[in-house]
DNA sequence: GAGCACTGC
């Protein structure tokens, strides 16, 4: 930690530009929002677009009040007004708070449908909903006929959900042109001032502005290049908090729980022996896996006197935002995830933040008063970073998207109309993974769904996964595979305390399985059922209950899909070898053997791999297992993997292996 | 031999 002698970087900052954005308080009336005094002319223009771009800064009250306008004048008469939302949350909450500007009962004029609640009825005009639920309906109703309307808020988050979502009502609104069906209108919602690409995409759609009430936020850049971004954000907190009033809160971005942990340790210790005279300081972690209790924290007001300091990942950059922050600090690094389609590979790594994401902290400095953001970086520097970050759907492995477009019944999925188009290669090795899982085919020149395809597009899973519970009758364990499949799909419900790291070591040894972690899981879960999920028992065993929870009631819907598409129910009861089987023919392509050396290679690419700390084979040498993907932190690693037979994976898919076998020998 | 940002169906 090397001192600078010169002073703390807060000290050589030079002051730059003040953007605007900004939220209003709750109490503030409809009529007084930026949007309202545009009510008239905007109506008048959209009256007459088929697409629009509007670009709201926080706070105009776009996402409130246009359903409503539309509403109210009859655009869009009949039929139903959509408006997307990438977050479950935001959804509920704003369609709660419109039924309550229009004085009815949520689930009336106006609903919400997120995944497990749909809160809608026949008298539904204006209807919140997350992207991928739009997307889902999609699948039964390609031009979206029930909606007149569909706004797609948050566009600028880039989802890989409102990035598919933007083809399908390109689509849908041309088809319906065509066929002289009732004409869909299109309105895209961006905060961030990158419109080309919007606008471009949806035919030149003119985009149209509005104004938000931002606070002024004071930016400072740090005159020479920090090598240390943790000591930067230490010497800045405390240099704030020695000069700064009170009552006036930090937040700071960093990159992940291990790192936000350690520096809030670093903090409290040092805000114990500081000098007379110098505020209280609250530091509080903030991530998602932090539990909910203590994530609720960091929204407390602190007492008088007192200063909260917010550690936190990217998590309040949009999914949570605290109010009262005063100072943002600004480390310009985020761990992200990118994948390879050549290697199959996810890798988790510390980069640089985007500008857009740059800009996205420091709004998060003036929501309700003017702001002061301190950026650990250089302006020079600044001006390098991306314009945007990555869209999602360029950084994730596609076979979920492909199955999904082809259930869309898109005749080239190659030549989709993305926005921003994936890499080749990677819709390339989507359409491979889905051939080795036997869930498409060629017909008449055309890439199309086998039947067994079909079903596997009805799950909201992985192509992987749903291969697993279509299959699974055949080897007698449906119910044993709903279970593990739903308790993958959830975050773990596997509490890991790095304080209490013995403990939880000796409490789940009752758990561990032999056969590897999908196998464990399916102990915990079987041992959970049988005491009813009792609280007291969670804790003790260190068993997130609230994921538990949630994974029954994945379990439940998808366990309804399997009624519906009439697949076989039985339980394999204490025969742990058929879901083994099971597991080895829909994983077979991620497949790793043991070599001379100890060391791990996949069978597929003859990468070079390792067990996963988190593993309960961790410390096990098993000769051949399935895994469910692969990350790379410091090394390259297989989670979750299951003990299987060699000769299983043969059986799987003869063909393929026996094509590896001849790539190797070539 | 040693580790995990954030959403969502």
């Amino acid at each position: 930690m090397a001192q600078d002698r010169e002073g703390p970087p807060a000290k050589r900052f030079k002051a730059a530009a003040q953007p605007q954005g900004h939220t209003p308080p709750a109490h503030v009336q409809r009529r007084s929002l930026p949007i309202a005094a545009a009510r008239g002319p905007l109506l008048a223009r959209l009256r007459r677009l088929d697409s629009a771009v509007l670009i709201g800064e926080t706070g105009s009250g776009k996402t409130t009040q246009l359903p409503q306008y539309l509403y109210e004048v009859g655009i869009g008469h009949p039929g139903l007004i959509a408006v997307t939302q990438p977050r479950r949350v935001a959804a509920v909450t704003l369609a709660a708070r419109v039924a309550e500007e229009k004085r009815t009962e949520l689930g009336k004029l106006v609903g919400y449908t997120v995944r497990f609640d749909d809160c809608t009825s026949a008298e539904t005009r204006i209807r919140f909903l997350t992207d991928g639920m739009l997307l889902r309906e999609a699948i039964g109703d390609p031009l979206l006929q029930k909606y007149s309307v569909v706004i797609l808020d948050e566009a600028h988050e880039r989802t890989i959900h409102t990035d598919v979502l933007f083809g399908v009502v390109k689509a849908a609104q041309r088809k319906r042109k065509e066929r002289g069906l009732k004409p869909l209108k299109v309105i895209i919602m961006s905060a961030t001032m990158d419109v080309d690409l919007f606008s471009q995409y949806f035919n030149g759609a003119p985009v149209i502005y509005l104004e938000g009430r931002q606070h002024p936020i004071e930016i400072f850049y740090t005159k020479e290049r920090q090598s240390d971004y943790i000591q930067a954000a230490l010497v800045s907190i405390f240099q704030i908090h020695q000069e700064a009033p009170a009552c006036q809160d930090i937040l700071v971005f960093l990159t992940g729980q291990e790192e936000i942990e350690a520096m809030t340790k670093t903090c409290r210790d040092i805000s114990k022996h500081l000098p007379e005279g110098c505020p209280r300081m609250t530091v509080l972690p903030l991530y998602a896996s932090l539990p909910h209790p203590q994530q609720l924290r960091a929204f407390k007001p602190t007492p008088e006197g007192c200063r909260k300091v917010i550690l936190s990942t990217n998590i309040a950059e949009t999914s949570i935002t605290i109010s009262g922050i005063k100072y943002v600090v600004d480390t310009g690094m985020v761990k992200a995830k990118k994948y390879s389609p050549d290697t199959g590979l996810e890798v988790l790594a510390v980069q640089q933040v985007s500008k857009a994401q740059a800009w996205q902290r420091t709004g998060r400095a003036g929501r309700q008063q003017s702001g002061i953001c301190y950026r650990l970086y250089t302006e020079e520097d600044f001006e390098k970073f991306d314009e945007m970050t990555t869209p999602e759907i360029q950084r994730c492995n596609l076979a979920s998207v492909v199955l999904h477009l082809l259930a869309l019944k898109i005749p080239n999925v190659l030549t989709f109309d993305f926005m921003s188009k994936p890499s080749p290669d990677a819709i390339q090795a989507a359409i491979d993974q889905l051939d080795l899982l036997g869930a498409v085919t060629q017909k008449e020149g055309q890439l199309v769904l086998t039947p067994l395809g079909k079903k596997m597009a009805a799950f909201p899973l992985d192509p992987k996964f749903s291969k697993a519970i279509l299959l699974s009758p055949k080897f007698h364990c449906a119910e044993e595979i709903l279970t593990i499949v739903s308790l993958l799909s959830v975050d773990s419900v596997l509490h890991n305390p790095p304080a209490q790291r013995d403990e939880v070591q000796a409490v789940r040894k009752k758990f561990i399985s032999s056969e590897g972690d999908h196998l464990t899981l399916l102990n915990v879960y079987r041992a959970f059922k049988n005491v009813n999920g009792h609280k007291g028992w969670c804790k003790e065993n260190f068993i997130n209950g609230r994921n538990m929870r949630l994974m029954a009631e994945v379990r439940a819907q998808l366990r309804d899909i399997c009624v519906k598409l009439s697949v076989p129910l039985e339980s394999s009861r204490s025969d742990t070898g058929n879901i083994r089987r099971c597991l080895a023919h829909s994983l077979f392509m991620n497949a790793a053997e043991l070599q001379p050396d100890g060391t791990y290679s996949t069978v597929d690419s003859h990468q070079a791999v390792a067990i996963h700390p988190s593993s309960v084979l961790f410390q096990c040498r098993p000769s051949c297992v399935v895994f469910n993907g692969l990350l790379r932190t410091n090394r390259c690693y297989m989670r979750d993997l299951c003990l299987v037979d060699a000769d299983w994976l043969y059986e799987a898919a003869p063909d393929y292996f026996r094509r590896k076998l001849r790539t190797a020998r070539d």
